[in-house]
DNA sequence: AGATAATATTTGCATACGCAAATTATTTTC
DNA sequence: GAAAATAATTTGCGTATGCAAATATTATCT
């Protein structure tokens, strides 16, 4: 039998939307969707990147995110450029305009976290985010669920 | 500054999709998307539920949740009915068919948290799951993110 | 009891999403 | 060094999503 509330998929995939609502509305005065915020915190924290990278960085879907550079383009909040070294990659800047986005976005972003977590005492906090990049640092290498029977060995 | 590998809400949207990732081809083989497989397994463990309960209990919008109803009663996964005691609220109830879904899925879900969680001691995933249930808990009352600068007293 | 407010769900409409095929650019192979 | 294989991104296409307005039912107020 399967207890949802022990369940490690389900309990975090509840959190999210909720967490996703509470920003909703500093997200809609600054005129960027969520992704779009998480693409330019990206860009603000670690510099140009590539679409690839992009996605990796923000579990967004490259083809999601090539339209969505579409439309960020269109805002002027970045702007592509093809890669010098390998002419397949493009290179995705931010512009003037994008940072004014996110300058204004981090101190509501710092502020909505400390009530988001205000039930935790700070020791919790430290180990929350310790398991989470404890997971996703597991999980970085993908595996698909094997077959329930048989114990497979695994590849790498 | 922001430090997005320190801030709550990156470190929990990011682990999002590649979780579902890995879940998606057992849930192709049943032929359910992995809302469809979240309605189901609450319905499983919960039993019938009204539409807005439902979306309490998986994080999905209430809209998107009706017409998700839809097509799972056309599948027949999942009947529609009105309540007796309140006909404003629709009850849930899940179909023989729909039932079949859960249990094929469920030991492919038990198996799957097992490789998803490989890399954490017992200890430790306990800790994990005991803090997102306190997490959701925390955020069960939904705060919208103060402005930054001023220190309001909330109101609940 | 009748009018008004509150609650639960559905639906109109525009948009974002994701898979898979197509495109563009770069290695590798023979 | 041309042809095939690999890699990065874009695009076609169908569908799911979400907001806000509409609908249906029940509770509240006087």
């Amino acid at each position: 039998m399967l207890r949802l509330n022990d369940y490690l998929p389900y309990l975090i995939n509840r959190i999210g939307p909720p967490i996703e609502d509470g920003f909703a509305e500093a997200l809609d005065e600054a005129g960027v969707t969520l992704r779009m915020w998480r693409v330019l915190a990206v860009l603000y924290e670690y510099g140009e990147q590539s679409v690839g990278d992009l996605a990796s960085l923000t579990s967004i879907r490259i083809s999601t995110l090539s339209r969505m550079i579409d439309r960020m383009a269109r805002m002027g909040l970045v702007s592509r450029g093809r890669d010098d070294a390998d002419g397949r990659s493009v290179t995705v800047h931010m512009l003037a305009r994008g940072r004014e986005k996110v300058e204004m976005l981090i101190p509501r972003a710092v502020a909505y976290e400390r009530t988001l977590v205000r039930s935790f005492s700070e020791a919790e906090l430290v180990l929350f985010k310790r398991l989470l990049v404890k997971f996703h640092e597991g999980i970085a290498d993908p595996e698909t669920v094997p077959p329930a029977e048989q114990d497979r060995r695994l590849a790498g």
